[in-house]
DNA sequence: TACAAATAAATTTTATACAACTTAATTGCG
DNA sequence: CGCAATTAAGTTGTATAAAATTTATTTGTA
């Protein structure tokens, strides 16, 4: 077995149906503004309202480099606000505004919409999700 | 259910996991002055010898956009040459070099190295690998 | 045979990713 | 207390990705 072909390689298709689903979702997420790296930041700031850069790159596996640009970007758009924590300077915390809220509404058709696109069943739905999480769980460095 | 939560979703943990193996290829690949894409590239070329962009594009799912500057730098490298095709000068051929046959030695020792870092046993792996082929497959836009 | 349509790369623009480094603030220890 | 170590963002530089456009070449057809 030739261990440097495409074929025999599990990261590829890895790395070739995150590019594929993440465009997928491009013309979806465009009609509300977002790309898809803002809308899983949305995400998390439409169910915890606020949260710091720091825990925010632990949620995304994102760090500042990434997330400072994009958040600046939200910020333009009204979405989130950013500041300093009192406590501790450091720390900047990021929170949703009212328009970010809004654009909650809009964001709720997306998975459904989505859903339609990717032909797999139930099961195997959750059997990826398990063994995609399974992975990234035991990689931690 | 709520849809619009990140532990509800299936792209993220796509997203992040490809993210996380691609950054653990990279200490590896670093040493023989590879990244990863540009290892996927020479893995099609250690197969193939020869290759048109547009078929690599095919099976690599990258487009010129990104493998324009990438063959250019493999080239830099002496890893490659390109050219157009004599039948229809539309076509650029990119063809492995000696030097780019000689990498391949060094980069042999790497999918091995990668299977250390992963922590799924055969069956999980095998199960992951056809799952994210069927996603793939049933998703052509 | 002209020429519109199609095809393949290349280019341009925008937005990530991430390593490495810098800056500012805080902590903890001698 | 004083300051070295730590921590959190931000910045810089490099390399993707992908949409949209451009350029060059070829094909098919009136």
């Amino acid at each position: 077995m030739d261990h440097l072909k495409l074929e025999n390689q599990l990261c590829f298709p890895l790395y070739a149906a995150s590019r594929s689903v993440v465009k997928l979702y491009t013309p979806f997420l465009s009609k509300i503004g977002l790309t898809y790296t803002q809308y899983i930041t949305m995400m998390v700031l439409w169910e915890k309202k606020t949260v710091g850069v720091k825990q925010l790159g632990e949620y995304l596996y994102l760090d500042s480099g990434t997330l400072t640009p994009l958040l600046k970007k939200l910020e333009q758009q009204g979405l989130v606000t950013r500041q300093r924590s009192k406590e501790d300077e450091r720390n900047l915390i990021v929170n949703i505004t009212p328009k970010g809220e809004t654009l909650r509404e809009q964001a709720l058709s997306v998975p459904m919409q989505m859903q339609g696109c990717i032909n797999l069943n139930v099961d195997e739905a959750k059997m990826l999700y398990g063994l995609l999480y399974k992975l990234l769980g035991n990689m931690n460095d």
